[in-house]
DNA sequence: CAGGATACCAAGCAAGTGCTTGGTTGGGAT
DNA sequence: ATCCCAACCAAGCACTTGCTTGGTATCCTG
């Protein structure tokens, strides 16, 4: 019933998935340095010190929401882009995946990947650099390759920067339940960068 | 000798504007939570208990450093309107003032502000909301008025709040020391809301 | 020189912090 | 029935946290 053998990671087994949940909920709403291990526990309904039965330290907890959520995004994207078959199509790929993990079901853990960087350990931010460098390579080739096409203006790398500030900051504003669409969203930041 | 009676608020002495000064940097680069009150003094040459002479708790200088820079930015923005003459010219004087405090001399309290508003006690965010109602308003107001006279094609809250998160999100990829000027991002930012 | 602010130090308290330790439970395999 | 082992509890340790208290040095004013 559990898809095992499918990775090296194993899926995280039902107490550390609700570790996981709860861990990226609250250290979105409250900040990593403001959360305390027994806040964490009493939402997962453990105590405290049971949550270093499945994790070594909370720092470890910290690296494993955000390790999780870029896997992700990175395969979203990549298997987003794949089915993308001309350059403005790439664009929206780019727009709809950042889109799709900044306010969907995900919103929590890449939110907490976006703003809890600095608090996560050196270590943890050189495990997880290598993926975060190519999510963002990915970012920059399409935009290469558009600026050759003449499809934008705007230098590739500059235009890159100010088009992912603008769609992570919707998390600060946007309501996926109000009255504009996600979809409708994904049009306006696209028309921004097309000239 | 100190130009008292300018304002309500007197202007910090020499001891308090270095505690705000160095409060902006350390909070900055290590997050209000994860910044001890004795890493500050340390910071400032003085012991950590004398910090309670000049401020009655760490939640009153947060708040301080906020104050600061969204009366200042705010008023910034405010003169930066009044001379534009056009409604580009006033969506480029957003862009600009926005882009001065992000990455100019005030650029560790900015990003403080914008960062670390949650770390901010509910009576401290009560205190600085109106202030930062206007902000938003003066930007909001501009975009109204450059739909109207159909300057920008995108709906006026959605584009104002992509434009803002692209130049916010400057503070962590763009090097003022770099190769690319001010000017030049301004001018790219700029081109984005055109048609 | 007296008097009083101002800025700071030295020491420490009460309340938390992440994390450890030793032990208990309950369900599945043998 | 026995064993095992992951999951959890109960208690607390070592340390750090923001902040307080009582006192001292230095300056300005009259």
């Amino acid at each position: 019933m559990q898809e095992d053998t499918l990775d090296k990671r194993a899926v995280p087994g039902p107490a550390k998935r609700r570790i996981l949940d709860a861990a990226a909920r609250l250290f979105r709403q409250r900040g990593f340095a403001r959360c305390t291990v027994r806040e964490l526990a009493e939402e997962v309904g453990i105590l405290s010190g049971s949550l270093f039965h499945h994790f070594k330290s909370k720092d470890d907890i910290l690296f494993a929401v955000m390790e999780e959520v870029i896997v992700d995004m990175d395969a979203a994207l990549a298997e987003g882009l794949e089915q993308a078959e001309s350059a403005e199509a790439r664009i929206r790929a780019l727009i709809h995946t950042q889109l799709v993990f900044t306010l969907g079901p995900r919103a929590d853990a890449t939110a907490v990947l976006v703003h809890e960087w600095n608090a996560l350990s050196p270590e943890g931010q050189a495990r997880l650099l290598e993926r975060r460098n190519r999510y963002f390579a990915r970012w920059h080739e399409v935009f290469v390759q558009a600026k050759a096409e003449g499809l934008v203006s705007v230098e590739p790398t500059v235009l890159r920067q100010l088009l992912h500030g603008a769609v992570v900051w919707t998390a600060y504003w946007f309501d996926p339940n109000g009255a504009m669409s996600l979809d409708a969203l994904e049009d306006a930041a696209l028309s921004l960068v097309l000239k």
